[in-house]
DNA sequence: CAGGATGTAACCCCATCTGTTACGATATGA
DNA sequence: TCATATCGTAACAGATGGGGTTACATCCTG
């Protein structure tokens, strides 16, 4: 299905970029994801406004994390990136004032909202720095 | 963002059926969503195919309710309408290899197991007749 | 001032949902 | 028998959104 791919890859990326501390140009960062260097820019744009990677133009420059893996949550990221391929608010609106519809719609939203409040404590609950370790502790 | 409509239409659509207790023609069923009537054989396909309505062909043919709202929970309807834009298993396949990506997947997944999970138990929690009681309620 | 890098707009491709038309299959009833 | 109503389904167009690519302006380094 995988509607949205953004968030495991700059997940990904960030904790790569981290680990190396260093600059590194879109290009480099593109090549890690297979992917184009504008498809980077567009991807981390959301981290930059956020505060957790700097970019610098001109030789020498690229994007760099400027905050420790134990200080970014999988939240932190997530809403940086205005939450992708968040999938909730389904409702009808074929019969406004009809209220079959209305109750339908407010039993998913409770359903949604209870379930979306979940994800993000467990977001929360989990920092890169969790990620980097099960990594290293896998290989 | 409302990737998709079905699931709270089809279940608008349904109480209302139920609630009529006769037989519906697409057509009939189309006005009340506003929508096609071919738009509403592929919607309540599943439905069919789960046992949950019949369908007749001829004069006098459609759709009718054979199960009580009692008897039809969100989980039945939602597992019967393949779990319409369900929102699991964003994963990254840039590296296969890479241990930070697996380990990235691994935690992704973790929190969409634990969240999907407690959708369904909700899901499976509410009936169409608590639906409907909260519609007559509320009017 | 030349070159390398970001920022961003403008496209294309692709997948999915929605809506529409068309047509075959089937059941009813005169 | 046969016209009609209805479902089942294929085929196609439109809208939306992510992903990829190209192009170009902007900015910084040396």
């Amino acid at each position: 299905m995988n509607r949205d791919g953004r968030f495991p890859r700059v997940l990904h990326v960030l904790i790569h970029m981290a680990l190396r501390d260093r600059v590194m140009s879109s290009a480099e960062i593109a090549q890690m994801l297979r992917t184009n260097p504008v498809v980077v820019r567009r991807m981390l744009a959301g981290l930059r406004d956020g505060g957790f990677v700097e970019t610098s133009k001109g030789p020498g420059g690229g994007w760099r994390v400027v905050k420790s893996l134990n200080a970014m949550t999988l939240r932190d990221i997530f809403d940086a990136m205005d939450r992708p391929g968040i999938n909730v608010g389904q409702t009808a609106k074929d019969h406004p004032g009809c209220p079959v519809e209305a109750a339908v719609n407010i039993a998913l939203a409770d359903v949604d909202d209870a379930v979306t409040e979940m994800m993000l404590i467990r977001y929360a609950a989990t920092t890169l720095a969790d990620i980097a370790h099960a990594a290293k502790t896998a290989s």
